[in-house]
DNA sequence: CTGAAAGCGCTTACAG
DNA sequence: CTGAAAGCGCTTACAG
């Protein structure tokens, strides 16, 4: 592999011209830039990263921190690494992931060794000892979701206008009787994750200020309890017409429960399940109407809001919230007219 | 942060032997070794990974080759990625991501940056122009799945055990006519994937071999395209009591296409999902029957044949075939006895 | 068992 | 516009 030494050589030149022209950092003349260029295309030159990172104290490179132990692994995630290492690499980072226990010991470790300029991290609760850690450290971040913090830099699915979104739907089919199925995991890791109460909140404030009563049945993410919160949530007020699902895997369960209770889908009882995505929704029979989490734009915005910081080009932290868009399935449609 | 230099200094000792007990690469007495590690502990030393990269000539991290355009993101390939970083990093190494289109030239570019010390490679198809340019280039790699070329290191799913399990499983059920969907784009990505090419093959061999009749119709990767396949199979052949479905998002047009033909699943026809995940599987009502595709187990080995090659402890290499194991949902039962 | 020193391949003030 | 040189923070023969 050729050095920067061997094109330096070649084009008679220093190597500190070289490293102008190959950062293109300080202005050189047309003529030694032909030879440069020339020299480095004969040698087949590449300049070597990690001696640029230990000279320029930075190494380009981007981590995702996300929870080791989380084992759910829809598309959502999927799409969202996808997008954030796509972005990464266009803006010419390179993108590690890191699997971290919740133990934020093992982050301060890994942030000690230099090998990353800055910092994204997933899954952020409520309350989060590694957020702590990060801004201790100094490493610059930004988060994937958000704490009580408002200070910090965060992405994040804008929970309340998704939900009035969703409530408008509704209520202009004609519901009123709209129940929330919402996940909760009680003691688990899911425990105090924004997302679930901010749901909750945001579908309580939506029901009350349309003068409607909220109606809230907890599920865990399967289709089994699912199927379990729609026999609950018929059986707590048959008069539902609408159910909310904040699960995608649960969201299956209640598509079948109402099903074995002998009622239609969305005849009787429409179902729209949120913070998912379409070809989830795909899977079901009928197809789910969904609002999709909108995880390529929460990788794109959160990289992109990383390395902003990294680069100095924006003045404050930036905090972004993006609502789900509403994708109609068949599984909505208007209320019943009639009792059933 | 503080230095090598630094330690050395407060402990009175030179930066080399500061080194021979960071990296334990060389017998220190007791006592220095002692005065060393509490003037790290002092400190909070931290060894930077960068420059040990560049004096070492290694930078103890590995990437990930895979498809940027590949939209299929399922639980599998989030479990293998998920898998594979976790192995990564308990042997300690770095794990970055490279989305990279089908063009091998970008891929030799990111390999002359010198980041990596190895790769690996996902989604091999037959013919790969990528692996070509990974031998040339000469870092060290393994593949997830496999080309024409016998003397590579890889791992990939045993297709053919696969699916001389499925038959055994269903001939044990007493089923005799067994149709394959199979997923096929023509002109597409997919084409001249392995697993496809391999799945046919395996299940025709299969068959023939147990003195039945093969029975293949094609799909694409969606729950529609399963509902036709499914009016298909029963069309050509209206005995067929088992389908085996090689793409989980058609096995779900399947059941319901199934269920669309006033036939019931498992009772009439039996659908097994192969290559997918119980997580997948479980989202159908009924659950199907699966065979997992071996994600986590992929990623482990991947990793584990890639990194054994760096370290040089181990001779050959490796090349591993692991068969999805069977996992039964509600989606499969015995042959009818009676002639629908 | 320990140290002095070269070197990894770059970047970046500084000087001209 | 170009160059000489220091330095990034380590590892690793080599010598003792």
């Amino acid at each position: 592999m050729a050095t920067m030494r061997d094109v330096a050589e070649r084009a008679n030149v220093s190597i500190a011209t070289v490293s102008f022209v190959v950062n293109d950092t300080k202005p050189v003349s047309p003529a030694t830039r032909a030879r440069i260029v020339a020299a480095m295309k004969d040698l087949n030159y590449q300049r070597n990263v990690v001696a640029r990172a230990l000279a320029s104290h930075r190494t380009r490179i981007i981590a995702l921190l996300y929870p080791a132990l989380d084992h759910r692994a829809g598309p959502t995630i999927m799409k969202f690494i996808t997008k954030a290492a796509s972005v990464a690499h266009s803006r010419g980072y390179d993108f590690v992931l890191w699997p971290v226990s919740n133990d934020a010991e093992q982050m301060s470790h890994l942030l000690a060794g230099g090998l990353v300029d800055g910092v994204l991290l997933m899954e952020v609760q409520v309350n989060d000892a590694r957020v702590d850690r990060l801004v201790e450290s100094a490493v610059p971040f930004a988060l994937i979701g958000r704490t009580n913090d408002s200070s910090l830099p965060f992405v994040d699915i804008d929970f309340k206008v998704t939900l009035e979104k969703a409530l408008d739907y509704f209520t202009s089919l004609g519901h009123t009787h709209i129940a929330l199925v919402n996940e909760h995991t009680p003691g688990g890791l899911l425990d105090d994750l924004g997302p679930l109460v901010r749901t909750e909140a945001s579908y309580r404030e939506g029901m009350i200020a349309r003068g409607l009563v909220p109606q809230v049945v907890f599920c865990e993410g399967s289709p089994q309890s699912g199927r379990l919160a729609a026999t609950d949530v018929l059986a707590l007020n048959p008069d539902t017409t609408a159910i909310i699902v904040m699960n995608e895997n649960a969201a299956f369960g209640v598509v079948s429960g109402i099903k074995r209770s002998g009622l239609l889908v969305p005849e009787d009882v429409s179902v729209l399940s949120i913070s998912t995505s379409s070809e989830m929704g795909a899977l079901s029979d009928p197809i789910l109407s969904t609002m999709n989490a909108p995880a390529s734009e929460l990788g794109e915005l959160g990289v992109g809001a990383l390395i902003d910081q990294l680069e100095g080009t924006v003045a404050h932290p930036p905090q972004l919230l993006i609502a789900c868009p509403l994708v109609l399935g068949e599984s909505t449609g208007p209320a019943p007219t009639r009792r059933r």
